[in-house]
DNA sequence: TAATTTTTGCAATATTGTTGCAAATAATAA
DNA sequence: TTATTATTTGCAACAATATTGCAAAAATTA
């Protein structure tokens, strides 16, 4: 299994402390993460200056993806497949749950591909999808 | 034709310059607009502030909508079909242009449905693709 | 036109993001 | 392991962005 500093050096990165604790708190959440829950949980141990510098090293590098959202905030979330520096293979939907707030990424969703106007031509395509997720939709039952 | 003033009064908002003036940036507007793009044009006629709530309540009358980013700022574009108070029905695909940075929505072209995870409820959809577009493909050739 | 309601601008404040530089830490070489 | 070099961090200052209360101004209603 992968540990912290295997992916930190996989993507020529020096291991330090604030590293690999942002790095954990990606290994360890479910969801997506936003600044600001990581600026909470780190507080105590880091400057802020350094998570915005982690945060944008390691999109950089391909180890996070950024997801767009409409409320000013950027979200993160941990690249689970194949992206290398530079190139985030980041095609899946991303699914924000009204009830819990969390976002998930749907790694088996794929972005479907639509028909653009004439002369436009495709780069890259992100879906959010807001709703109530599996773990809610339980809960309310 | 609708005047701004219609479209206004149409949605129980008192007329006043500043969202006269705000609505015709849209209305003038063939792509979205940031935050900052409104207040450049705005900053000798009103306050910061009455752009923000200016376009917060656009938001909750159905005028205009938000379009997701990755960069930390909100697009803001008119809503062109039947959206009403607190019901945007604005499940068109946006477009950003690489090459000139615009943000167009494509009113023709519809957020395709994707398969959820079981027990997932979907309640809006927003797709974003990033390319260039069709003024930018001619330009270039 | 007067009364009432709504909106605006100002001021103060909070939040969020950026930059330069010296000190601390990590990686590399000996 | 230690010395050297390269990288990262924290601090401080600053810039940009966003929010709130309240009195003055403007719009709506009667």
């Amino acid at each position: 299994m992968q540990t912290q500093p295997d992916i930190l050096r996989q993507s020529g990165l020096s291991v330090t402390d604030s590293r690999k604790k942002i790095l954990d708190l990606f290994l360890a959440s479910d969801g997506a993460l936003a600044h600001a829950d990581i600026e909470k949980n780190t507080a105590n141990s880091f400057d802020r200056v350094t998570v915005y510098r982690t945060l944008q090293t390691f999109v950089e590098k391909g180890i996070i993806h950024q997801i767009p959202t409409t409320d000013n905030s950027i979200l993160y979330a941990l690249c689970k497949h194949n992206c290398e520096q530079g190139h985030h293979h980041d095609d899946h939907v991303h699914f924000i749950c009204s009830s819990c707030d969390k976002t998930i990424c749907l790694d088996d969703v794929t972005v479907p591909s639509v028909k653009l106007p004439k002369n436009f031509t495709k780069q890259q395509a992100a879906m959010v999808v807001t709703g109530v997720c599996g773990e809610c939709d339980s809960v309310l039952m």
